[in-house]
RNA sequence: AGCGAGGUAGGGUAGCCUGGAGUGCCCGCCGGGCUCAUAACCCGGAGAUCGGAGGUUCAAAUCCUUCCCUCGCUACCA
């Protein structure tokens, strides 16, 4: 059985999860529960990121120590992915799982024996209210944007990553594809940035400036590591590296790791970079969203547009929000969300064609037809089949190719056909003339609720695991979504989504 | 400033790579039909100089040039 390890990216705990993360998660469930329909092993990991500067900051703020603070915000994050049914194996938490701490270090240590990594001065303008080095682009008027003082030049000492060395070989291993960046326009511009030279990073912070908070570097009691070690790290802790070095060699490398927009540089540059220099294999591609918009504005506290996808999901339920996410916002592109548009969504959508085409179906086969319904001769339900069929191949097409959003679109062109053709053949009519010519109707109906079952199941596992079990069926590729079944019997049936008020 | 992404009917989106009648989808609007179904569904219709201007071509939303507008990133944002 062939595998497939995935990643969602590891948020930062300083503060709540937003409907931003809900989309990544979504989109790399969506991804991974494909994947295993079509027969992969997967292995799906996501967590938090703790070890950094700002989360200490933040607990200071509220009178907590960063333990208690990471684990309350990491709980918020855990409770999103829970609700929204990601289909995760590891949850890795930086700061307080066992093996986590080993894997950066033996990642460091990897990369130092390779000597790709060297202590340097580092200077920068650094502001004692924030904690935090500016550059001066970033001031304003050469004053910390935060409290209007003027930034002190702190001169000190930290290790950096030979990134130089690798520029030719990251550009190489990009443009062959060994690599692959999904959109390909994210390529081109990671390229550009790539052959305008690369610099050498920072890796380090002195214990004071870190307050001793993070995964010390090793021999070196000084200093504490910085972002990178530690938290792309998590990749490899999250497939066992070290820790189970049968599951870490079975899983890895890492087939894809889902991403925003707005790291696409750390996870194209710097992580191959590190892994090159440690000497481990690659991850074979990164999948790249872009971001979502609400009321057609970045999302900002300031703003109070924050939206909690946690209130959206107890609201609306699981697989109206993954719906949503997918097939509103556009899968490498940002999105907008709008709590009114959902609502419209959901009722046109999953109530209106999804929800009406299967209950239309089911009950009419419950209550008219004795529940029972057998392959009769077939006459033009033929051709619907075959149509059906063939947007099946397009939605699998779609789904390979990372559209998502499109894939699932298509699945609604389905719903749409087969609403449709139930209309034009009025079965409830033909019952009174002719009961086998009602009978292909439901019949080339109840296989096309089978074939949205299976279809669907990435998207919204929950509405397909009960529409499958209306039809007594299981989950299958998409490819077994375009075999007949020669009988269905149904019981009684519940609408599959609710309508919104 | 550099780099990147967008600008397709009232709104949103797909199509653009691999040129072939503005083709599709969702919402909204107008009209009709139907009644199996969560008063829903089905059909029809109005509505677009495909951001502007040049160019290549028998043919351009699609390729090229240029300009305008919006957004993002520019070294720890999902």
């Amino acid at each position: 059985m062939p595998k497939f390890y995935v990643t969602t990216s590891i948020p930062y705990v300083n503060a709540r999860p937003h409907i931003g993360h809900a989309l990544e998660f979504a989109q790399a469930d969506v991804i991974a529960r494909y994947r295993k329909l079509e027969g992969y092993e997967t292995y799906l990991v996501t967590g938090t990121d703790e070890n950094s500067l700002k989360n200490v900051l933040a607990a200071e703020k509220l009178g907590l120590d960063t333990g208690s603070f990471c684990e309350r915000n990491s709980a918020a994050f855990r409770e999103l992915v829970d609700k929204i049914g990601l289909s995760y194996d590891a949850f890795v938490r930086t700061s307080v799982d066992a093996g986590h701490g080993k894997v950066a270090e033996f990642l460091w240590k990897s990369c130092s024996d390779r000597g790709d990594i060297y202590k340097k001065k580092y200077r920068g303008l650094y502001c004692v209210g924030c904690e935090l080095f500016y550059t001066e682009d970033e001031l304003d008027n050469g004053l910390c944007p935060e409290h209007r003082s003027k930034p002190e030049l702190v001169e000190e000492e930290n290790y950096f990553f030979r990134l130089s060395r690798y520029q030719e070989r990251l550009a190489k291993l990009l443009e062959s594809g060994e690599m692959v960046i999904t959109p390909a326009s994210r390529l081109s511009e990671i390229l550009n940035f790539i052959n305008s030279g690369l610099s050498d990073f920072s890796i380090s912070r002195s214990v004071k400036r870190s307050h001793g908070w993070g995964v010390p570097v090793p021999g070196d009691t000084s200093q504490i590591m910085y972002v990178w070690f530690d938290a792309l790290g998590s990749y490899l802790t999250g497939a066992g590296f070290i820790s189970n070095s049968g599951k870490f060699e079975r899983l890895w490398p890492a087939d894809m790791h889902v991403i925003g927009k707005g790291i696409v540089r750390f996870h194209a540059v710097y992580w191959p970079a590190m892994l090159l220099s440690a000497g481990i294999a690659l991850p074979k591609s990164l999948f790249i969203h872009g971001y979502v918009t609400v009321g057609g504005q970045k999302m900002s506290k300031s703003i109070g547009n924050v939206v909690d996808p946690v209130l959206e999901l107890d609201k609306y339920g699981a697989d109206q929000l993954r719906y949503y996410l997918i097939k509103e916002i556009s899968t490498f592109q940002d999105g907008d969300f709008s709590e009114k548009a959902l609502g419209e969504v959901i009722n046109n959508e999953l109530v209106g064609n999804i929800g009406n085409f299967v209950n239309r179906t089911l009950t009419f086969i419950h209550s008219r037809l004795g529940g029972v319904i057998e392959e009769p001769r077939l006459e033009e339900g033929r051709l619907l089949v075959l149509r059906i069929n063939g947007m099946v191949d397009d939605a699998k097409k779609l789904m390979d190719l990372g559209h998502l959003n499109l894939a699932l679109l298509k699945v609604l062109e389905i719903s749409s056909a087969g609403n449709k053709y139930f209309q034009e053949n009025e079965p409830w009519k033909l019952l009174k003339e002719d009961d086998e010519a009602a009978r292909e109707v439901l019949f080339v109906c109840a296989n096309i609720c089978r074939t949205l079952g299976i279809l669907l199941n990435p998207f919204m596992p929950y509405a397909s695991e009960r529409l499958l079990g209306y039809l007594g069926e299981k989950p299958s590729g998409f490819d077994g979504a375009k075999k007949l079944v020669k009988k269905f019997e149904i019981g009684s049936t519940e609408i599959l989504f609710d309508k919104v008020k």
